[in-house]
DNA sequence: GGGCTCATGTAAACTGTTACATGATTAC
DNA sequence: GTAATCATGTAACAGTTTACATGAGCCC
């Protein structure tokens, strides 16, 4: 149920629509959880029912209404309960993995290019976390920001999304290399 | 629909029983592609019955009779398909990043506990990965056998479990001293 | 005798994804 | 006028986890 946690923790820092949260965890932006919107519209009302978030209407000009959520007494103390709680291992699940153990039983080609659409994508994301962290610590160092600053969860948690990222390239790069070279070798012969 | 297709990668190797897969797919060894004993045993009888894998029963003294499972043709030519689309872009989704997310609104001593938790679990696997490389390499170097050894998908694929796991590691060590730095300034002031 | 490993499953509950639906405004 | 953005949902489906069930042999 780490959902409706994760719920919780993006709405510790402001007041967010459920259009706004689907923004937050989107694939192009999320740095601590994916979701769909559909889950996060259907969160959010489960978590008013149960009184951990309030919402209030905001009527608006020229755009539909929307409701804006933050986080109660309630709700805050349920992440403190979440937070006591050994947090379950978390694994690698990809797909491109899978593709990768087939190498050897499968067109070295396709391997090669879908590494390399997974690098870009890694890439890409580097970038975006990069300018995200610097939004995040202004003018100061990351030492100091992370000594002083009065808020760091969000930023630590986009260093591990960075640190992922750079280990996904670094991979996908290495494993393209690999796969090239032995693809070389073989012609050669 | 990665499952299936872990599994068959799984079985290009050797023939393995459902019980065997179960200790493969397993937490503490997977490296990359993580399931339930019960999802293996209810994909291995969906993948037989569509003719990507057959199985045969081997009798056994002292211990339950097994099914031993290898890919078909048709198996292999599934996985490369597969290989042939695009991979869909992996995500984090950890219960600690939500946790640290939330960090300043939850209890630091607690979340240190958590991220030194999680910390000695990624040692672990790091340690378990590292001897799992030299068992496949052998007395060879990692360049040499990436260069010439005849089944590198494993390999690769390990060693991408490798490096996350040194991510994990890593981030979870320097998040809990920044938490430590703080707590102690915070004491002091 | 109690707990662990081998070996395989069924069933229910929960979580996540995809498709469909609506409707106004803004940018090209 | 066409597409994108803002804004919120329902419904069906697919995938994952947890609980329950069975039974023999092995080790202490």
């Amino acid at each position: 149920m780490a959902l409706r946690h994760a719920v919780l923790a993006a709405l510790l820092d402001e007041e967010l629509s459920g259009y706004q949260l689907t923004k937050a965890f989107d694939l192009g932006v999320a740095n601590f959880w994916h979701a769909q919107p559909q889950q996060l519209y259907a969160e959010l009302t489960r978590l008013e029912q149960d009184g951990l978030v309030t919402g209030r209407e905001v009527v608006q000009d020229n755009r539909p209404n929307k409701r804006l959520f933050r986080v109660t007494d309630a709700g805050l103390a349920e992440l403190e309960h979440f937070t006591a709680l050994a947090a379950k291992p978390s694994f690698i699940r990809d797909d491109l993995l899978v593709k990768v153990q087939a190498a050897d039983h499968v067109d070295t080609e396709t391997l090669i290019a879908r590494l390399t659409e997974r690098s870009a994508f890694a890439q890409a994301k580097i970038d975006l976390f990069g300018r995200l962290l610097h939004t995040m610590r202004g003018d100061r160092t990351e030492e100091e920001f992370l000594r002083h600053g009065e808020r760091i969860g969000p930023y630590l948690t986009c260093l591990r999304g960075l640190a992922f990222e750079h280990g996904n390239r670094d991979w996908c790069e290495r494993a393209a290399a690999v796969l090239r070279e032995r693809q070389g070798a073989h012609v050669r012969n």
